[in-house]
DNA sequence: CGGTTATGGTATCGAGTCGAGATTATACTT
DNA sequence: AAGTATAATCTCGACTCGATACCATAACCG
């Protein structure tokens, strides 16, 4: 194991692996009365924070344009699977959540399916994918100038506080200025800025 | 490092990177006259040997039908990226060749500029994200019942020969009972089998 | 206050994907 | 010759997608 640098390996080792993985999965997302756009927003808004759960965000988390989201979004709504509803605040914005329904399905998500597949995997080879994955995409979020959509405890904004007796919750926000609950704060923020 | 294995990767860890890696790849696959699906034909096309490089074949990697891959193909066709022929001794089947334009352009490659990136990586992250990937792909292909496309190198049909005058190349397929050339053995193959 | 600009979302359009199913032509089998 | 399998195409309806225009609300500024 001396020589561990040895051996060096392509990069289109990595990248069409990579690659067909993604698309074939992508061509079971078209089961369950949901198709891979709605699934992509579905998964989303299941890990979005409560400043998170909107159009905007969503369009930015996936790369797309306003009115191809605004369409995706309204097939998940007339289907059942979420809800929309006025944002405290802030009237030109909306806010979407999962209805029971919706959290259900995701159980059958494929990319969950992938999960299995994974836990056969050794401890080194998960840590240095994990690793190599997150700076691939680190690359990519740099080239396109795209938000990070971290969660709190990476992120700059964020001031962990003592329990107490608060009801809104123990954390705080210092880019928003707002109180953030236990939960919020483990669920993807479009604020979030590493650091 | 004697503890390597510690300190569990969740899944999570490894699949929403990865997710959203491919998303926004797929993102960007809309410039240069081409979309998504075109782009994953053309590359296939340029990786594929000369029993492969059919719509049939690119029906079973791309884990499609074949009336969408009918459509894209037609579409290719139509942009002047590849070029339609009869195939030699099966009147059902068509070849599918890139033509000059269809090469050239494959330098745009969204997923090319990703190998940028990875040189990047250290060596023990680049070999174990190839063999995590390989894994990761090897379970959906069996999950799938799917192909695997794989090389000349790594299949139980193959028997590679000694340098010969024979201009039609120096391996050989058992399968297909067919002489190979040095360049088509370089080239992924639906009728790959490991072994 | 009023005007400008920015922002969040929707409406509409055309090109194209996608799976499903029917269709055509060729090949193989018995 | 009849039946079946295979390679590809055609047609259909539902949907994605970016582009553009549009509308409402918000922020800013003189």
């Amino acid at each position: 194991m001396a020589n561990d640098d040895d051996d060096e390996v392509s990069a289109e080792m990595i990248v069409w692996p990579l690659e067909r993985l993604a698309r074939l999965i992508r061509a079971r997302e078209h089961e369950d009365a949901l198709n891979p756009a709605q699934w992509e927003a579905l998964r989303y808004l299941d890990r979005a924070n409560g400043f998170s759960n909107s159009p905007g965000a969503l369009t930015q988390y996936l790369g797309a344009t306003k009115g191809t989201i605004s369409q995706t979004v309204m097939a998940l709504e007339r289907k059942g699977f979420i809800t929309k509803a006025a944002r405290e605040g802030e009237k030109r914005s909306v806010t979407l959540v999962l209805t029971p329904k919706g959290k259900s399905v995701l159980a059958k998500d494929p990319w969950k399916q992938l999960a299995g597949g994974i836990d056969d995997l050794g401890g080194k080879t998960r840590r240095r994918l994990a690793k190599g994955l997150k700076e691939l995409l680190a690359g990519e979020l740099k080239r396109g100038k795209l938000k990070s959509f971290g969660l709190c405890a990476s992120c700059r904004f964020f001031r962990e506080k003592g329990r107490s007796a608060d009801s809104a919750g123990p954390h705080h926000c210092m880019l928003l200025n707002l109180p953030l609950s236990a939960a919020d704060s483990q669920r993807i923020c479009v604020e979030h800025e590493p650091g």
